[in-house]
DNA sequence: CTCATATCGGGACAAATGTCCTTTTTTGTG
DNA sequence: CACAAAAAAGGACATTTGTCCCGATATGAG
């Protein structure tokens, strides 16, 4: 694992933080219920909440006005999202969308500002987890920029050793930036043990 | 410049903040100057104070295993570092160097997590920022990935015209995560009217 | 001024990656 | 089951990008 983070991202302790929260005091922290391939978040529209993933596995990605797909990041459980569209003001610029069912804490975002002002725990775990994203986004970047498409491959097999069955391959061509033809290539490759 | 952020990321309304902040209650916020190409934070040390940039350019990069470089951003007036390793107790990730003369405002960590308590506005700042950094990743990740290196660099001089008579090419090319040899290709190529 | 050192520019070739297509397999739905 | 649609696999070729050079041109220190 050495210095990287998982491929999915999760966050254990603010799930368990918001999951105390909604317990203790559930005021205005809605939560929602999705099947596979649902769209929580559509791209380019206002954003309304801030959301918790409580359970299940979603994407988040971009797609580019030459008409190609980016996928930023696989949220798992306890990851946010939707936090800066909110803190910034700013149309969403992903399209967020279950890949496996899926359940969200929703906090509407003026309860979300609130909160931030109000509970300090909660705004300190909010903090970080914008730090985590901002460090987690510095590495991958470098990374798929500097090293050859097998290298990085390799690199996610060794994050997660179940990807490619878990993981439609089309998804994890975007999550590299790459073709299909190229991903295959690689994986196919002698040398690549597939299984 | 569409959606997208300048290439020497600034941040105005955090730049008069600090400035105000330390004219009125200056304790313990520090100024530190330095010349070109001086390294004010070192890859895998750890961090003891946030900064930001009241003057200057200053570039952030970190060096790969395979000994590539990527420069990540280039922090300008109001710009803020080492905010992230100082939230995640992380060893910095990066590199930070002056690329002209500088001068920045340093904040020790404990008092910069002590004024996110206690002061409202300056915590809401730092939010901002960490968001817009999240933002500016976003969508620099995807451009880079799924766009040639020509369109990439057509952008870059659309954001900012002096671009190659102000930053090395080196620089240039380690930003886009390119080699100089693509780079100069590209510049020098037929139809990309030089200037 | 002079030498050592960065920066710049580019030729020639190799390797990586993308584009375009076709075929097969799997999956979901009436 | 039957059919349409999605996912997977891969051949053939074009294009992009990298690697390895070498020479020219600044630039800075003594």
């Amino acid at each position: 694992m050495s210095r990287y983070e998982k491929m999915i991202r999760i966050n254990k302790e603010l799930l368990r933080y918001i999951t105390e929260t909604e317990k203790t005091r559930p005021d205005h922290i809605l939560r929602e219920c999705y099947g596979p391939k649902e769209e929580i978040i559509a791209q380019g529209k206002n954003v309304f909440s801030v959301y918790i993933v409580k359970k299940g596995m979603i994407k988040c990605y971009l797609t580019e006005e030459n008409g190609k797909d980016f996928i930023q990041e696989f949220f798992g459980e306890g990851e946010l999202f939707g936090e800066i569209e909110v803190l910034n003001g700013t149309l969403s610029f992903c399209a967020v969308e279950t890949v496996t069912e899926a359940e969200v804490y929703k906090i509407p975002k003026e309860r979300f500002m609130e909160l931030q002002r109000e509970d300090v725990a909660f705004n300190l775990l909010i903090m970080k987890a914008l730090a985590r994203k901002v460090h987690y986004k510095a590495l991958r970047h470098s990374h798929n920029q500097l090293y050859a498409i097998e290298d990085n491959i390799l690199r996610l097999k060794k994050q997660f050793p179940r990807l490619l069955e878990t993981i439609p391959k089309r998804d994890i061509a975007n999550y590299l930036g790459i073709t299909l033809r190229s991903l295959n290539r690689v994986i196919t490759k002698p040398g690549a043990e597939d299984h």
